[in-house]
RNA sequence: GGGCGGUUAGCUCAGCUGGUUAGAGCAUCUGACUUACAUUCAGAAGGUCGAGGGUUCAAUUCCUUCACCGCCCACCA
């Protein structure tokens, strides 16, 4: 058995990457002798590479079914890619733009070409970033949710749900991102508080009587102020002041509306009023959605550029002017603003409006804009024919799931934000004006009738049998929001609608891991997809986990610049050291500088160093086998029990979703008990063939239980083991054996442990030279711990670095001593000349006081009746035991003190 | 406007169902004979658990008010 002596993780990485890939260690297939345990991978976008986030939420995953895997599921890890519909085309675009073209200029079938060959690209590279940070997915079953089988999923799901009514096209108001010129989600439209202005108008009111002959289109605002002054007879303001924060969209007013219990305008509703700019004649409406104490209590309606807007005009039946192009410049319905970009056309309108004096007051307001997530552009409000998804009747099982437990989020707080979601849910647009996505299955006939089909052949015959005769089919130049093929992914990657064999073994699959970012986007959409086409939950588990932000708590992102790197990470500390750092960091948002990386290369590097300790001194044939605790050391009892104990509570807190707990407890394990504590007393018995057994036997099953953690330095040291494994992937998790613990060795060796502390304590509280050795005096309080502390002697004198130990409990205490005291066992050093005697007695008065302190607190409580009475009684035992222990403590103490000179 | 989280050592966080003297890592300070490891080892110092009130024999833990920070949702123009 040999180790180097440096650590290479980047070699040890390649070594087990090609390993695993050649030998096939992830692949899966359906076995009814196993139990499945299955985990999809949210498919990372092929816009980019492997960030932050991906580090940690595949580690996750990998933490899970490498720990699932060995404890005896068919663990399968499904991964795969996302097409990313709008983002990957906007890449692509820009791509274009440096080429000096738009998609237009090389027309659809061109750009998808390009597309696809981005896809190849970075699909595969991102795929292999994946691997390189160990993810142990069954990458023989790569998926993208734009291969063929997947988009017949996405076609049948949408054929099915059409044909349940719950599919619709409508003409509405959408989230309409001028940049991409496209359709957004409600979701899609990420609303961002800004700092923006409520711009008060003047709209004048067309007198009845006198004004009504002289209004001719080119009238100012002024101008019919003036000549309104006639009408002050009748007691009437001459306009009414309407507010609003997107001026322009005035252009495409086609009433002003006030709530009908508004007692300053009662009197006016019906009236006309005249649109400045436009000179269009527009009404005073009522309607209960215009709430008086807001603005001015009169709202300007513009139809086609607000969805409240829109409703009203439908209530009121006003017509809809749509001002504006698809790109946001203004039309030809916008009068002399046409061509104008909305924020020019703007600024235009405003400085008219003044000219006119029509402008009446601007006020400060902040609101919630929406911007396009993936453009960042802000998203207009606009009418269009798009399609939609109805959403309540989908939502209904899937609430219900997560209501009555059959489905759990993780941590549980966030079962509040889905229900609130859920309960809101609005229909969902799924129709995208781009070109990179799977194509709406809907053909149409030139009379506008609608064939859904799975091809445009079955199409053609549904056309055929309508009509009689092969009629001419166009279809729709739509393709289909990217989150409508992902909501299908746990089943979809499953081979959906085929029934077979996969779909049944691995579906419902068990645990999803993921950012809460994509709760709304993709997750409560999977559960609705679950339950609508499998009639069953997707997942049982959703563990929702924090995001990778930089020290100061900003996201990660490119263009602050503050984006470390996960494979520069790879490269310079190590895969594991990358994957150990970010889970043990993981709390709920998660803080990563550099340095931070240094915790899991160091680990990783101790877990090296003490192999090889082991390596050098224990044979390379021993057989771990047949280890029991007969006549075994103390040392080699107590690291069992510790293996044994650290082994239950880490599977605990892997089942509990706790894995940075889990982290930590292996840390103070490994670390903490087997590197500082055992191999450090065993080094001088390394001839002890059942020592030797009990170093080899801990440590091959401590890498098994780091494994899911840092798959690669466990997997090298173990194979240099004396095992039959294939590999370290391929171990079982090892099982609790009460026949190697003794429960009484965790106490006893604590003893000892404190000794060689207390006296390491006095070693720097007296500054003494660590070449300089000591005697040391011991009381045993009783005979138990003198037996433990015989039995160890050499222990602690070695650690302790001890000329003379007298362990003895009938000698009298050591004047002038340095004096410790661990239970009520005394320690003493003698350190005549050594040690400032005055200081040593008043560091004993201090240790007497506090424990004194102690002993007063618990007496007033054990002799309050309330307590003696309400407490529960183990609790009164426990607070009885402990005064007794303070006391004979400071007994102690004072006898040590009495001999101090 | 609604909802959700957070506030514990200089920094980053643990602390699960209330019960001894509130823990860890990093940073700091002191020291290091020893070829497993200086990516190390030993030791120390550091906290009125955001503020007030309440429930309780007992509160960092449960309730409540407040302050500050963060996030999500929302059609008040």
């Amino acid at each position: 058995m040999e180790l180097s002596s440096k650590y290479n993780p980047q070699e040890t990485q390649d070594k087990w990457l090609k390993f695993w890939k050649d030998n096939n260690i992830f692949h899966l297939k359906a076995d009814g002798h196993k139990r499945p345990f299955t985990i999809v991978i949210p498919p990372p976008n092929v816009t980019g590479i492997l960030h932050m986030g991906h580090a940690l939420n595949n580690t996750l995953q990998d933490i899970l079914v490498r720990y699932k895997r060995m404890n005896g599921f068919q663990a399968l890890w499904m991964p795969g890619t996302d097409h990313a519909g709008i983002a990957t085309q906007n890449v692509v675009e820009k791509q274009l733009a440096k080429e000096g073209k738009t998609r237009q200029d090389i027309g659809r079938g061109e750009f998808l070409k390009r597309l696809w060959a981005w896809k190849k690209e970075y699909g595969d590279t991102i795929i292999s970033q994946l691997e390189k940070l160990g993810s142990s997915c069954d990458w023989s079953r790569t998926r993208f949710t734009m291969d063929d089988d997947y988009s017949n999923s996405v076609n049948e799901a949408f054929i099915s749900l059409y044909n349940k009514g719950l599919i619709y096209q409508g003409t509405r108001i959408i989230n309409w991102c001028p940049r991409c010129q496209t359709a957004l989600s409600d979701e899609e439209a990420e609303h961002k508080e800004k700092n923006g202005k409520l711009y008060y108008i003047k709209y004048p009111i067309k007198s009845s009587v006198n004004l009504e002959s002289s209004v001719n289109p080119s009238e100012s605002c002024q101008s019919l102020l003036k000549s309104s002054v006639i009408a002050s007879e009748a007691k009437q303001s001459f306009y009414i002041v309407v507010a609003t924060t997107r001026p322009e969209t005035m252009l495409g007013d086609t009433a002003v509306a006030v709530n009908p219990a508004d007692p300053r305008y009662s009197q006016l509703i019906g009236r006309t009023l005249i649109l400045p700019l436009m000179n269009r004649e527009i009404k005073i409406i009522a309607d209960d959605f215009v709430s008086a104490d807001f603005g001015t209590g009169a709202v300007k309606v513009t139809p086609a550029h607000d969805p409240n807007d829109f409703l009203m005009g439908q209530r009121h039946n006003l017509p809809k002017i749509n001002v504006m192009h698809p790109d946001a410049r203004i039309n030809e319905q916008g009068g002399k603003y046409s061509g104008l970009d909305r924020f020019e056309a703007r600024k235009q309108v405003l400085a008219d409006l003044e000219t006119l004096g029509c402008l009446d007051k601007i006020e400060d307001h902040k609101n919630a804009i929406g911007h396009c997530y993936r453009c960042d552009t802000v998203v207009e409000p606009y009418l269009s024919k798009q399609w939609f998804v109805s959403m309540k009747p989908l939502a209904k099982p899937a609430f219900e799931a997560v209501q009555n437990n059959n489905i759990r989020i993780h941590p549980a707080h966030w079962t509040k934000v889905y229900n609130n979601w859920m309960e809101n849910i609005q229909d969902w647009c799924i129709s995208r004006q781009i070109w990179w996505g799977h194509r709406i299955p809907v053909w149409y006939d030139n009379k506008g009738n609608v064939f859904v089909a799975r091809s445009r052949y079955e199409a053609m015959a549904q056309a055929e049998a309508k009509h009689g005769m092969t009629v001419d089919l166009i279809q729709d130049e739509d393709v289909l929001d990217t989150w409508f093929s992902s909501w299908l992914w746990p089943f979809a990657t499953l081979g959906w609608p085929k029934d077979n064999e996969d779909l049944k073994y691995f579906y419902p699959t068990d645990t999803l891991m993921t950012a809460s970012e994509i709760l709304f986007f993709w997750v409560a959409r999977m559960i609705m997809a679950g339950y609508e086409f499998m009639g069953n939950k997707p997942f049982s588990d959703v563990l929702i986990h924090g995001t990778v932000r930089d020290a100061k708590g900003r996201k990660m992102s490119k263009s602050l610049g503050n984006a470390i790197d996960p494979l520069e990470i790879i490269d310079e500390y190590g895969a594991d050291a990358l994957r150990f750092s970010l889970i043990i960091n993981s709390g709920q948002d998660i803080f990563i500088s550099k340095e931070k990386f240094e915790i899991g290369r160091n680990f990783a590097n101790k877990i090296w160093n003490a192999s090889r300790l082991v390596f050098m001194n224990c044979s390379p044939t021993l057989d771990t086998q047949g280890l029991n605790l007969d006549h075994l050391d103390l040392p080699s009892r107590w690291i069992l029990a510790r293996f044994y104990d650290t082994l239950e509570k880490v599977s605990h807190c892997i089942e509990q979703f706790r894995y940075s707990e889990a982290e930590i407890l292996i840390q103070d394990f490994f670390w903490g008990n087997y590197c500082d504590w055992y191999l450090e007393l065993i080094k001088a018995q390394f001839t002890d063939t059942r020592i030797q057994k009990t170093a080899v036997f801990v440590l091959e099953n401590s890498l098994k239980m780091m494994h899911p953690f840092i798959p690669f330095v466990t997997e090298e040291i173990y194979s240099k083991l004396n095992v039959s494994d294939i590999c370290l992937s391929r171990a079982a998790w090892p099982i609790r054996q009460g026949l190697l613990i003794d429960t009484k060795a965790d106490l006893q060796m604590q003893s000892v442990i404190d000794i060689i502390g207390a006296i390491r304590n006095i070693r720097t509280q007296w500054n003494i030279k660590s070449h300089d050795t000591l005697d040391v005096y011991i009381i045993p309080s009783e005979d138990g711990i003198k037996a433990v502390l015989e039995d160890n002697s050499l222990h602690i004198q070695r650690l302790g670095r001890l000329k003379d130990l007298v362990i003895n409990a009938s000698i009298a205490p050591v004047k002038n001593s340095a004096t410790a005291l661990i239970g009520s066992t005394k320690v003493f050093i003698p350190l005549t000349g050594l040690v400032d005697l005055n200081a040593e007695k008043i560091r004993m008065n201090t240790a007497i006081d506090q424990k004194k302190k102690n002993v007063d607190s618990l007496n007033i409580r054990l002799h309050d009746p309330v307590f003696t009475l309400k407490a529960p009684e183990d609790i009164i035992n426990k607070e009885r035991e402990r005064l007794g222990t303070l006391n004979k403590e400071i007994a102690a103490l004072e006898s040590v003190l009495a001999n101090l000179a």
